[in-house]
DNA sequence: GATACTTACTTTCTGAAAGAAAGTAAGTAC
DNA sequence: GTACTTACTTTCTTTCAGAAAGTAAGTATC
């Protein structure tokens, strides 16, 4: 897209600069300020009244010596308002209140159909409604609703594509929800909100570039880059579950479930598991899950540890192909089976070392499961506080 | 990287964005670019002025009526100014004198070493010497010169990190071509460079994102994403090339040639080809090449046949990678192997359907060999006239 | 062929923002 | 207590974009 600018926009563009270097760097001066982004006083002056008013940030009162007349530091003003950040699963609801910090206030986890119900916008809003029902900080108010959905989404119009899991095609989200709770609402990939939590708040915070890969019903990655998300042209960038593991994978269908990921998600974790112990002959209970696979194999048991193994092959896999297209700095492993990223980081590592020209950090997720609530957190500041960017300067 | 912004922003911005539509839709009227742009026809006015004053705009006398006074139409002008492209290949350089337009005025190929000498820098300066002494139309100036070459190259610094096929390791070549020639150098990887050629130049003109997958002695790919390169956070996205073609390929060092690349490379082919020969114990060649084995496949060769369908798979294999984690608009095949394109592309859809969520256009190169020279112009282009962007509105 | 209408520039003036420069505040060093 | 240093503040200028009104140069219609 191509875009034309006028006065106001200059503004955004400094505001925005300013307000991600308070919230990272903050406490920080004015004078910093000025300095770091090369900003003249008086402009930081101007902005820095504004975003006060706009209780984005607050005079934190600290003053610093500095051999002159003292710096006031000026702060972030995380708790002055607060996020409704959702993450829509496969098989469960997972809710939050956090102010701007990430500080979550109010936390509510449910399984789809908990309540009898089976249509699942409702139980959404019985989730919302609890949420907003929670008490808050005096004074505080809520900027917006950021929700993650499993699927394809397109974030411009808030709707959700396609989400198989949830039957939902085509369903405007942002508009319904807009319309029922007169708040701003924002609708986002599910992974892709995730890495923008990891980019927010997460080990990797503030990483030039980032991919998150998340391991769990199946296997996607989030994308950001510049800290922006990276889309793709049909909202499909990311999409590794579909990432054939070798050439046999080619000339077949793969519905709703791609190539990879029915091998080395969570479930083709556990599905590869089963089959190998009956193989074996050993027994096998139906609801093995890969948490027990990693269990078994942390206890040393045989059958496991090829189980871990071929999944630290197929996971190294992925990351090979991560870092020889993209190049990110980080990838973040988050998702379910990330919980077991102790067994499976260090031989990757070592199955990757030399295969690629550059590999990347890989670290675990410390944010775990609520990654997609904090970067709904993200996503609503973003876009509340209408942040811009230049793209080049070649 | 945060950028502030000043007053002059905003109209290199409009600047770049006027020169852009001028260049890709003109002739075009002063009125509709300030339509389509929603700028203001003062402000239209004021920076056409100043772009036919540097000779990046004319006006091409033809007018428009269409119901009142009519419009005066502009159009780029691409022939006030030229850029020299060179195309450093591992066997090979190619270089040509162009206009802004794509329009190729000189053009001179030369092997390594045919001059005896084997300094590959004094070999390029004497294949630049020629280029500039070509004649060129009357008050044509050159802009500047866009070096590619194959291997990790440092834009911003003008630096070659690593050029195996060269033996150039921290070549500083901006700056030696900058003292030798007084003219602005920028240095950029071959196969980004042959990207952004298709980019300006090539069939894909203007997509929005766009992957260029150049086989010939190596595999890379080359990504623009909005206009721009994407290098990566260590100068090695689309090293394609190293992606593991299945598990099996983990756990190994590749020095300087990568696990995908060592098969379905020209040279892989080639390989390829002369292995199974001797396996069905027939004649072969010592210097087979690849492009022999896709004439052979052309007249049903058996053996043939069947290595084009295995480079099919492979090939198909690096696509799905790129479709899954890039999802570009379009990916076009270039470099050696890709002038039998013919005989890959269709195979190839018809391996892919299904496999991916989205498959972008799969297109054959049309600027063949010039695809790199042609992205020189862009370069050089948007080098000089400091093009800028904005990079979101969220 | 004169009048009305339409579209495309042009000119003039206003306003938004940033920055330079000079002024003021509030400390430390001696 | 004086000099110096650093951090804001105020005032004024410059750079741009845009609104509005004016002019140019056609077509449509009678």
């Amino acid at each position: 897209m191509r875009y034309s600018a006028s006065a106001g926009l200059i503004r955004r563009l400094n505001r925005s600069a300013i307000l991600d270097l308070v919230r990272e760097q903050g406490p920080i001066a004015r004078s910093a300020i000025g300095r770091q982004l090369n900003i003249s006083l008086p402009t930081v002056m101007r902005i820095i009244d504004d975003l006060i008013e706009v209780e984005l940030v607050k005079d934190c009162g600290d003053t610093e010596a500095s051999g002159g007349r003292p710096r006031s530091l000026l702060e972030f003003n995380a708790s002055a308002s607060a996020v409704v950040g959702i993450d829509l699963g496969g098989t469960k609801m997972f809710g939050t209140v956090a102010d701007l910090g990430g500080n979550v206030q109010e936390e509510v986890y449910v399984s789809w159909g908990e309540d009898g119900s089976n249509d699942n916008l409702k139980q959404l809003y019985h989730l919302i409604d609890r949420l907003l029902a929670a008490p808050r900080p005096a004074g505080q108010r809520i900027r917006g609703i950021g929700v993650g959905a499993p699927g394809i989404t397109r974030y411009e119009e808030g709707i959700v594509s396609w989400a198989p899991s949830l039957k939902w095609r085509d369903l405007p989200l942002k508009r319904i929800l807009t319309e029922r709770y007169g708040l701003p609402v924002f609708v986002e990939n599910d992974v892709n909100l995730a890495a923008l939590g990891e980019y927010g708040f997460g080990t990797a915070k503030g990483a030039a570039s980032l991919v998150c890969l998340a391991i769990g019903t199946g296997i996607g990655a989030g994308i950001v880059i510049d800290r922006k998300i990276y889309r793709g042209h049909k909202q499909s960038a990311g999409e590794i579950g579909y990432l054939p593991p070798d050439v046999s994978f080619l000339g077949r269908h793969y519905a709703g479930f791609g190539a990879l990921e029915s091998i080395a998600s969570g479930t083709g974790v556990a599905r590869r598991a089963r089959k190998l112990l009956q193989e074996l002959e050993l027994p096998c209970q139906d609801d093995l899950s890969s948490e027990d696979v990693f269990n078994a194999a942390r206890l040393g048991t045989g059958w496991a540890t090829q189980v871990v193994a071929e999944t630290v092959d197929y996971l190294s896999f992925a990351v090979a192909a991560i870092s020889a297209l993209i190049d990110p700095e980080v990838i973040v492993l988050g998702g379910g089976v990330a919980r077991s990223a102790d067994l499976l980081i260090p031989p990757m590592l070592k199955r990757l070392e030399g295969v690629v020209p550059s590999l990347p950090r890989l670290i675990q997720s410390t944010l775990g499961f609520r990654a997609a609530v904090m970067g709904a957190i993200m996503m609503v500041l973003d876009a509340t506080t209408e942040h811009v960017s230049i793209e080049r300067l070649s």
